[in-house]
Order: structure tokens, then sequence, then C-alpha cells
DNA sequence: GTTTGAATTTTTGCATTCAAACTATCAAAG
DNA sequence: CTTTGATAGTTTGAATGCAAAAATTCAAAC
């Protein structure tokens, strides 16, 4: 029997909290905001029951906040929330290129070569959507090589935290000329299969990027002009419950 | 204006879901068997909705897969799933240590200490539960320790894949001997503030406490007399899935 | 002018109801 | 005897209704 494609059939929660991430992250719900059940029903043309689950759905993942009997809002990140999200991505990461570099295959490695010639015409376009695109692509690539689903998964959860930041940060040239040789250097070091030595540069990747968002976020070019770290308190206890 | 207790109200659905854990945890619901929603209701005198938010909550921490329009069953975990979730813990735990030993203060400290003697104390005893109990209090302290809530959060969103698991372990006396003697040397670890130390001391650690679980889980001792990793397709699925 | 308090309105949380999908049983045809 | 199809029964998924809690508004008192 050949593997029958499986399945496509998704509920409708899943779809709901699809678009519901998209529009969080794109940030046409703005972070701060609370979302109302009601309008977000008319809007998405469904009914409460699906829009509350995937709202739970969403809790879950961090990117509302659930307060009780008061509804959800979108997720305000202080800059110390910003500091421990990368901090562990960037042990995730790291772990997941020192993985990747001992257990990548040669169609594998191929795959992220072409896609990183690819980013490099899309910096000398500076095609700059494209550029995530293909950024996103490439560490989605590395950490697939590293073979292990609850790293992946791990992994995008906690990105999720920080995507509606990352997509935000339109660096500056020189930012982005640095990123694009580090770029290269990780994949020599794939190429290499040197486990340490890709583990270093990712963490110190991850580490500019987070110093680019933290800039931005302090530069109150990320959230427009409202009082940091507002919900910082609440943010905590959340982060420390269960 | 002094910091009013916050609260202590949680929603229903909380509740429900805190009670499904346990029951997943203890193996009151065993491992593949599916979740009937109409009999949970009346177990738990609650209506469905509530339950069903619960259930989408854990489905999101990976207790439970969720079946479209199947239900929910509660996961089987393979040998492979256990490997990639203690290859994770590893590494968190490992991170959470480095961490740990750089920014533990004395209190936190004495606190540990006094945690590992009581632990030394259920040892002397042969008291298990005790020593579980302790045990994951010891760890918690060492991942409070590292002032990171993301990392603290993800750390209890992996350990739980693996927590039921790791409940019914019941090591044997050289096992346990050499658990307590690696738990001196984690101390010392912390004592000295030796990051690396520390990680490499907590990754060990870790593995070991993965070899015995994968030893249960090949006797067949944790999942008692059913077909090993009969979902196993299905698993790949969900944890590659979104 | 500010603050406090009560009533109204809104919004969330939970229960119930209705519809659709899946499972199982059984019968008929090959 | 096996296999396929139809029907009945069960279970999940989504919508609506109802009650409780919170936010808002407005007025009155200080």
């Amino acid at each position: 029997m050949a593997e029958v494609i499986a399945i496509a059939r998704l509920g409708l929660h899943d779809q709901v909290a699809a678009r519901l991430r998209t529009m969080l992250v794109e940030g046409r719900i703005p972070p701060g905001a609370k979302l109302n059940e009601r309008e977000l029903c008319e809007q998405l043309r469904v009914s409460r029951t699906p829009l509350r689950e995937a709202i739970k759905l969403l809790a879950a993942e961090g990117l509302v906040d659930l307060l009780p009997n008061r509804g959800a809002v979108a997720v305000k990140l202080s800059e110390t929330d910003v500091r421990n999200a990368f901090e562990v991505l960037a042990g995730l990461e790291g772990m997941s290129g020192e993985l990747a570099a001992q257990r990548i295959t040669d169609a594998e490695l191929a795959e992220v070569r072409a896609l990183h010639y690819e980013m490099l015409a899309c910096h000398a376009r500076s095609d700059l959507s494209g550029y995530y695109r293909l950024n996103a692509l490439i560490h989605a690539a590395i950490n697939s090589a590293a073979k292990n689903p609850v790293l992946s998964k791990t992994y995008r959860d906690v990105n999720g935290r920080v995507q509606s930041l990352r997509f935000r940060t339109n660096q500056n040239a020189a930012k982005w000329k640095l990123a694009v040789k580090e770029h290269g250097q990780i994949l020599d070091a794939l190429d290499a299969r040197d486990p340490p030595a890709l583990r270093a540069l990712l963490v110190e990747h991850l580490q500019h990027k987070r110093d680019t968002v933290l800039m931005l976020l302090r530069a109150g070019e990320i959230y427009p002009h409202a009082g940091p770290a507002s919900h910082a308190s609440i943010r905590s206890q959340v982060a420390g419950k269960r």
C-alpha cells in the first residue's frame, strides 16, 4: 500500500488559529490590544466556540495572555522578555546546529547550499522580504537536519514569541551584510561537519539578531509610542504559572 | 500599594486540564487510550465545552494527540520519541545549569543544599516517592536560579512529555546510588559556580535517566503488553506539523 | 473639581442543542 | 466464504442560549 498522502483535513479551530497567528505576527492585531470575541467572530465568520478554542491554543503558544474573566490580550514583550526568549532560542539553535552537523545528509546539505545562494541573490537585489523568507527556510532546513522533531517543535514554539518582532526588524545595510557573512560561515561549518563551530556560529548569529531587535525595541520603532513593559508584572506571572 | 496576592481564581478549563494532566501522568488514562468526551464529562462533572478546551490545551502540550473528527488519544511514546525528548531535555537542562551557575544567589544555593540533604535522607530511608519529590524540587530550583522564565516554561513543556515515564521509573539500588552521587557532584559544581562543569554533569545525569527509561520501555514494563510504537507514523506527523 | 457609588451595558464563561462525521453491524452479492 | 455496500448508532464539531463577572457611565456627595 503506497502512502496515501495521509490527509489535509484540518479542524476549523486550527484554521482560525492560523489566521489569528498571522494577524498577530504581522501586527494587524497590535501588541497589547485585547481580543474581542464578538468582533473577531463576525470578522472571521465563525462562531465563538472555535474562536475560543483557537485563542486557548495561541495562549499555550505564548502569543496571547489569557486573563481570567477578562479575555485575551496580544502579548507585549518587555525587553527582559526578549532577552529571555533569545537566550533560549540561541541555546536551541546551537543545539540544532550541533546535531545537524553530525546528522545532515549530502542531499540536505546541497539543498541548504542552494537556499544559501538564493539568499545571496536576494541580498544582491536588496529584496528584503525574499531574504527573510530564505533565511527562515535555511534555519528550518538546518533544524530539520538535526532529525529531532521534538527539538523542531520546541524551537518553533519559542520562536513564535519573538517572530512578530523579527518580522518588523528592518535592519540597515551594515547589519545585513554582517548577517550574510555569518551565513557564509555557517554554511562552511556545516560543510565541514564541525558541530562545535556550527554551534558557536549560530549562537553568535542569534545574539546579533537579538541586539538588532533590542535596539529597535528601545528606539520605540516596534511598539510605536506606548509605555514599554506596561504589562511586565502580568507577563512574569503568566510565564511562571502552572 | 502592596502587592495584593494577585489572584487564585482560575478558569474551569484550567482545573480540568490540571486533573487530566494528573490522570495522564499517573497512568489512570493509559497511553494509547482514546479520551471519550461524554465519559470524562460525567466523571469530572463538567460540561463538554471546558473539557474540550482543556483537551486542546493538553494537545498543545503534547500529552495527547488530536485526530480530526476522531477525538484525542493519550500519547504513546515510541523509543525514538523518548530519545528525542531526552535529547532536547538534556540540552535545556545543560543550558539551565550553565546559567544557574552564573546567576544563582547565595540564598538560592542554600535552599538547593537544604533540599539536597533532605533528598539524602529519603535515600537513606529508601523513601522513593519522597526522593522523586525532592529530586523534582531540586531541578526546579536550579531551573529557577537560571532566572529565565521562558527557559523554565520550555523545560516544563518538554518534560511533560516524558514525565509519565519518569514517574513510573522504579530504578534499582545501584542506579539510585549513582543518581545520588551525581547529585552530589551537581551541588559541588553549583557551589563552585562552574558553568561548564554543571552543564556537563546535568547532561550526563539526564542521559543516565534516559537510559533507565529506555531499558524499562524495552522491557515492556512501562507500556504493559501492547504493541510498541503502534502510532509511530501518526506521532511523527503530529510532531512535524504546523 | 474630584471622587465614590450604583445601575446599565458589555463581555466572558459554561451549558445545551443541533448538525456532520465516523464506526460498527448486518445483509446481500460475487 | 469473502467482500462490498447500506443503515443504524455513536461521537465529535460547531452554534446558540443563558448566567455571572467586569467595564462603563452617570450622578451625587464631599
